[in-house]
DNA sequence: CGGATTTGACCAGCGC
DNA sequence: GCGCTGGTCAAATCCG
């Protein structure tokens, strides 16, 4: 783990979970795309006053790492979104590696790997049992293949999701 | 029948 | 070193 962007939308409209059923990861890999930002400080979390809090957190590199490429430093974008159901088909194949709960919340946290060949994208999705309408997706690398699904009301979700960038 | 999910085991990192 | 915790594996199972 590097460092990780959590991102929260506005205020949830009505049809934010329509639009969010199609095109979410589009807007990830988007994000991921433009978000190549690689600030070494250690945590640095902001409060804007609408409550949306972005957070950007360096875990620092593995010291012990095999021949000196495998651990590259893979950001990851953590989203944290409100939505009825965790899984959210964003236009890209996931497949469930994994399940296992955490320690603070009592929601498990479900491990997906994107399935298509040499993508090794994951992500991890986690709702709070805080606030059990509050999903977190947290995605990890960036595809390197095009979307499946099409993805024509993507402009939507951005225009929903207020993001916030740290450099 | 093929691919996805489930689920316990396994493993690695970290703190004490 | 040991145990806790989070991440992954993989065999069994499910489902179209």
């Amino acid at each position: 783990m590097d460092n990780y962007a959590m991102l929260f939308p506005t205020q949830p409209s009505s049809s934010y979970h329509s639009m969010l059923s199609n095109t979410t990861t589009q807007l990830f890999a988007n994000l991921s795309s433009n978000m190549t930002c690689s600030n070494n400080s250690n945590t640095s979390a902001t409060k804007s006053p609408n409550g949306l809090i972005f957070e950007s957190k360096e875990l620092g590199e593995k010291a012990s790492k095999k021949k000196g490429e495998k651990k590259v430093r893979r950001p990851r974008y953590a989203f944290q979104t409100r939505s009825q159901v965790d899984i959210l088909d964003d236009g890209y194949r996931w497949r469930k590696y994994g399940q296992k709960a955490v320690k603070n919340n009592k929601f498990p946290r479900s491990y997906y790997r994107c399935t298509h060949q040499g993508c090794n994208v994951k992500k991890q999705v986690q709702r709070l049992s805080k606030d059990e309408a509050v999903v977190v997706t947290t995605y990890e690398g960036m595809h390197t293949h095009p979307i499946e699904k099409s993805n024509d009301n993507f402009e939507h979700i951005l225009n929903q999701m207020q993001i916030y960038r740290s450099c």
